[in-house]
DNA sequence: GCACTCTTTCGATAAGTCATTGAAACCGTA
DNA sequence: TACGGTTTCAATGACTTATCGAAAGAGTGC
């Protein structure tokens, strides 16, 4: 019996009064959190409930965290996946509407991906711009790496003649309505199309509109998914 | 000295703490609830500031309201506009594409021009799905009617082929997306648009976009808009 | 002037939230 | 066995929504 212990309960400080023991409390909380934010959203979970879910006391959970911002912001993934497709394909001679497909396909993937509804990490990013400033800088320049990928599409004549600005907002709006249709089920109570299932349908949904709506020739938005699709495999 | 008074302060029960005396407290109340949540947002706004704000003390708040989710219910418009203008054109012969733009402006606009974020309604509709269940109703009934309208214009080669279910959830994530950004500015605190600058605007942009997502051939959405612009003027 | 009712407001209070603080409990080690 | 480091807890504070009974006025009949 000289194994090392499945469960080691490393036992290192005051014991818990519910006998439990972690070997990684601040992971298991992170977990928690995770499993109780998606049920239930951000807003309607307690840090009671979380500091029950892994035989804590709510005072407890300030030790691993400041607050319960400091949680949200743990799990928030800082940076976005879609930032990188935009820089890795900025300089390319991709064609414009091919890097807009990949980047808002890659943008809606780790939205609907992570466990935070995008609305609800918004809210509270607006309300400490300090702590959450890498979030907030990193929105920014995704809404300018759009632009500028619209601008290049409208110049090369992908793209019908928009308003750069507009047409970037538009298509964050998508992404993020998309990605919390995904999130949450219709309000009507209906059930979640079955295209909405997992998060890569719902990137392609999300991306397939978007880029469609700015096409001059809709047609294409198949043959610009395909490519799109090959560009984020190559990672 | 006779003249009806330009302030009534109708007088009937206990007097305030305060002196004021409202001819209509439950629209002052309201109303200054209506101006708190633009600025502040729903859940960031107490009972107790909208008391202080009709010189009422927070208690007195349950008297004209049973709860704070009574008040946003009352605040929120109940019968969707855009359903009407859905129920009015169904049977006609306006072209889908026409038709779908007009609901969809129809919604951003009364959406844009009401003082509460639509997810901020729904969250809370959710939660209270007995409490709301007509605009939890009115909901489903604008999807349905919207992907009759898609299912229409596909079935007339208006739309190139879509699932019907999905775009409707397509469009109406991009509404409410794009009412979303109406309300709130960016996230990373760039100044808004001119072209959201009024509901009007935030609703063509809206409209524009999912309608020209679907049509077959998008140089038409110039003659769809101005079309669907004079059915709404109908009014 | 005096009860009586009706409307409206208030103060006190309950229960639940996030967060802070100082003490307590356990380990390893000198 | 005393001491420092780590982790937990109980107690508590400030703030929130919400409830309850009492209180303060107006109007009415007498």
């Amino acid at each position: 019996m000289t194994e090392s212990p499945a469960v080691p309960t490393r036992s290192v400080g005051r014991p818990r009064r519910t006998g439990t023991a972690g070997q990684d409390p601040r992971q298991e909380i992170l977990d928690a959190a995770s499993r109780l934010f998606v049920e239930r959203g951000y807003a309607a979970t307690t840090m009671t409930e979380v500091a029950r879910a892994v035989g804590l006391g709510q005072s407890s959970m300030y030790y691993w965290f400041r607050s319960k911002e400091d949680l949200l912001k743990a799990l928030a993934s800082a940076n976005r996946e879609s930032l990188e497709v935009a820089e890795r394909l900025a300089g390319t001679d991709v064609p414009a509407a091919v890097q807009l497909y990949a980047v808002l396909h890659a943008d809606v993937r780790q939205m609907c991906g992570g466990t935070l509804d995008f609305y609800d990490l918004e809210r509270v990013a607006r309300a400490q711009p300090e702590t959450f400033a890498e979030i907030l800088d990193d929105y920014g320049r995704l809404r300018a790496a759009i632009e500028r990928i619209v601008r290049a599409g409208v110049d090369s004549g992908e793209f019908a003649l928009a308003d750069a600005r507009l047409a970037a907002v538009a298509c964050l709006a998508q992404t993020e309505g998309v990605q919390h249709r995904f999130r949450v089920p219709t309000p009507d109570a209906a059930e979640r199309p079955a295209a909405l299932e997992d998060p890569s349908s719902a990137a392609r949904l999300a991306a397939t509109t978007a880029v469609r709506s700015l096409l001059t020739d809709p047609a294409q938005v198949a043959d610009v998914e395909r490519r799109a699709l090959a560009e984020l495999a190559k990672d």
